[in-house]
DNA sequence: CGACGTGTTGAAGGAGCTCAATCTAAGTGG
DNA sequence: CCACTTAGATTGAGCTCCTTCAACACGTCG
């Protein structure tokens, strides 16, 4: 390592996930021109209908996608965790048709667009890992549609909490049997395409259910079986290298 | 043209819509070995589950995602025209978790995989050209999951119908304002996640407040304004260049 | 002709929504 | 240290959009 403590690591630990690295390949992604910034709960990484010209590397912390519909109505489209390249949707494309925020505390760095795209062809390997994130992202998407469409509440819910306690699992962030979820029943109600009221509802059905048990944000799923049956959970679509089995 | 009728040209046609390729990147893409074929209504280009080694082009005709949940339950993730890589996500990352398949009559043309990263790589405007591709399947994913979580029957059904539209003309098929939907009333529910019974009263309203008219399958679109209104469409998210405004 | 896929309509039921009140925990300022 | 505020969680009651169940109409195709 050339500096102290590289900035970028996280998305280097990323992108192997998704096709192997030469030291070259590392190197190239760690001396990437970068700002980093930290960000506040609610804080903005891109607004809806920004033109954007950096891409942003989530480095520690939690922050979600949303969009506005209509008469002031919120979804909220993906969430995101250390590791995550959140913005090159947004910046290769230009025009940021949607928010990306802060659900924790975060730190981020910003990366030019420009250099992430001579990365991507200088350095094949790069640019292909970056290719699959993008497309494991549009994987999840199409995971949420399904689900919105066609789950009730409570399969829904059962759903959103086996993703995100698996995906904190494989970045290495936590324990998928028990982890801290930082959404306020609010924002889980703009995620599951529900009223807050109805989810406050589920939340208590899954415990009834025996399935989870919950102080404050903390979640516990005890009995992981039955709420990925209930929320007909399979974690194909996340297209995790094999070593995290279902 | 090396060839008398280039099978593969609609994939230049549509790729150059995201980025301006000169002579050897068309070529490039022309001289792609491929293997065309033919497929009638419900024909699969793959299944959910397989594991894939070949990208498809959709050369004519319409194709569509769809996924199966829990019971039976469908869900239609997107649907594709000419010019479409229908196939891009399944096939580099390996694993199908969705099935692509035709919705009419189709003409198709399969391309290995490595045949695509290869050219990607080696011509730096095609390959940045796919990425763009895959970035705005990403983009009309999130804007479905929107579309299914909050907004209401007649508002997704007029969203869908705009954005069909606006998308064939954009691939020069058809005229916005009138145009075959080749969907049964069945697939529209799986797209929208809802009943069929409920499409059907729904595409009655529409027609009943003066916003469309139809026979059969084909729609024409009495009054553009207001079904983009009550659709809450703007044409932002599918960032089309700029040529067709909303 | 009968069978099947598709579209259309009616009536009844339910999952989730709206409106509204109450409760808790964590600040914040005096 | 305590009033005061505020964001979030929780609970109740009534309503509605959409679903489910059930017929029936229409065209195509064996």
């Amino acid at each position: 390592m050339t500096r102290d403590t590289p900035l970028l690591l996280p998305m280097v630990q990323k992108l192997q996930q998704w096709k192997p690295l030469d030291e070259a390949d590392r190197d190239a992604i760690l001396a990437l021109p970068c700002r980093a910034e930290t960000l506040r709960p609610g804080g903005y990484i891109v607004r809806q209908g920004d033109s954007t010209t950096t891409s942003c590397l989530l480095v520690s912390g939690v922050a979600f996608r949303q969009k506005v519909v209509d008469g002031g109505g919120r979804s909220i489209l993906a969430i995101h965790m250390r590791g995550d390249i959140v913005d090159l949707q947004n910046s290769l494309l230009r025009h940021a048709d949607h928010s990306v925020q802060a659900l924790t505390k975060i730190d981020v760095a910003f990366i030019p667009r420009e250099a992430i795209v001579d990365v991507a062809f200088r350095f094949p390997n790069v640019g292909l890992a970056m290719w699959y994130d993008t497309l494991v992202d549009g994987s999840i998407f199409r995971e949420w549609i399904a689900s919105n469409s066609r789950r009730d509440a409570l399969s829904r819910l059962a759903h959103l909490l086996c993703e995100f306690g698996l995906r904190m699992e494989a970045a290495g962030l936590a324990d998928r049997l028990c982890y801290e979820l930082p959404m306020t029943q609010d924002q889980l109600a703009d995620a599951l395409g529900l009223t807050p009221i109805h989810v406050n509802r589920t939340l208590k059905r899954l415990e009834e259910l025996g399935l989870i048990s919950r102080t404050q944000r903390s979640v516990t799923v005890t009995n992981w079986a039955n709420l990925a049956r209930v929320g007909d959970f399979s974690c194909d679509y996340l297209h995790l290298p094999a070593s995290t089995p279902d």
